[in-house]
DNA sequence: ACAAATATCAATCCATAGATTTACGCCAAT
DNA sequence: ATTGGCGTAAATCTATGGATTGATATTTGT
């Protein structure tokens, strides 16, 4: 992708001016390495991404107007082939997972040293991605944490496995919006045999509606294709 | 949690009674370790945990009868303080990504040198994550891919954006399975207006039904607490 | 200060959804 | 051989959902 012997373009995006230039200093005493630009606002950042197309762009997480959060997100959507580094005072696992999420390549801490910059800086640009140890921990207790809840409930109190093969089929197809009239269609019966299917499953379900039972499906572990959440 | 002193008791799983052999010896090699059963059934593993509840549990993840996906689920249930480790003879980044989800606490190869399996161990025990730099960078592209999808939809394109915050009051609600009575209850309005709102709803969001206008909002990052999808 | 968007409500009408009961053929387990 | 679960289906009834029109008060932007 980079080409060959030419310097590493980076961008730099902090909101505290000499956070900025002490990064800038740093970068500048490696020799590969060569800032195309800095800003301390998000918002000229993205203009400059737009125009320079840096290699690598080191974003501070921790800025007033528009959040590091959301000008990731709107880096990613350039889908240009600029990698972004996340730089945060904190190791708040929340927003480290949410970064990561929405397309970090990277993720230092500013207390981190200046080596573990450079050395991150290296590894992403190499295409790789990269979280220092200590945040890569935080990540996955957090990420742990978000589908435990998902997980915990047993085969035995999950209602689902009361239904009958069919009846799986019907809510299958409830779940994509189908009324009694498509999911006959569909399954090539009659629309009241449809209805007692349905009835049925709002009796095994313990619901009351439709809506409540396509709920369910999805909040435990249905397994529908269009991912409203991810299988095991 | 683990005594002071006492050594870090440990359970192996693998259907390969030779690789067993050979991580038991490993393992016994080192003196603060204790391998305390070993088996090639996760059936019977499952039981010898309830047993002995080891600190530490080192599960093949490619076996037949069942495989060592469901075998860390089924430990995992139990709720004890046994930690496990994965073990795989290949980079699967699905494989990877699931364990993780599903509450491995370390994931190693078998082509891995030995002392990175000890390192392993060492951090779990300590309460730590451990994903080796190979497995972790495989694991944050198959995150990141899997949340590629959802993230991408502008908000320019994403019809939710054209809702106002009243009508987002009602999509909440409707998402957690009220109905219009119940709905106007909470929002101190009367059943007409909701009905309006609705309508309103499913116009902007160009669907037919309540089910539908669930569907989407779940589909399209509606953020509702229930997290069957997570916000960024 | 004025236009446009928003939130509220009513009345009506038809379609769909949901509950309930009854029934029949099929298959698998005992 | 019989029972019980399953899939199929119909008939009937009531409740809820959804479309449409029209109206008024409030808020918001310029």
């Amino acid at each position: 992708m980079r080409e060959f012997r030419s310097k590493l373009r980076i961008l730099l995006i902090d909101d505290n001016s000499d956070h900025l230039r002490g990064v800038k200093e740093l970068i500048n005493l490696e020799s590969n390495y060569e800032v195309v630009g800095t800003t301390t606002s998000a918002h000229i950042g993205i203009n400059l991404i737009k125009k320079y197309q840096p290699d690598i762009v080191l974003m501070d997480m921790n800025m007033p107007e528009k959040d590091g959060l959301h000008a990731i997100q709107d880096i990613e959507k350039l889908e240009l082939n600029t990698k972004v580094i996340a730089l945060s005072g904190y190791d708040d696992a929340d927003l480290i997972f949410r970064a990561m999420k929405i397309g970090a390549k990277g993720y230092v801490l500013k207390t981190m040293a200046s080596a573990q910059l450079i050395y991150a800086i290296d590894e992403v640009a190499a295409g790789k991605i990269y979280l220092p140890s200590v945040l890569s921990s935080r990540f996955f207790e957090y990420f742990q944490n978000t589908f435990k809840e998902e997980t915990k409930l047993s085969e035995s109190e999950n209602l689902l496995y009361q239904l009958t093969s069919r009846e799986e089929e019907v809510l299958d197809l409830l779940t994509q919006g189908n009324n009694y009239k498509g999911i006959a269609k569909k399954l090539f019966i009659s629309e009241t045999t449809v209805k007692t299917h349905v009835n049925n499953i709002f009796q095994k379900l313990q619901v009351n509606d439709r809506t409540q039972a396509v709920l369910y499906a999805l909040n435990n572990g249905f397994a529908n294709k269009r991912k409203a959440k991810m299988a095991v």
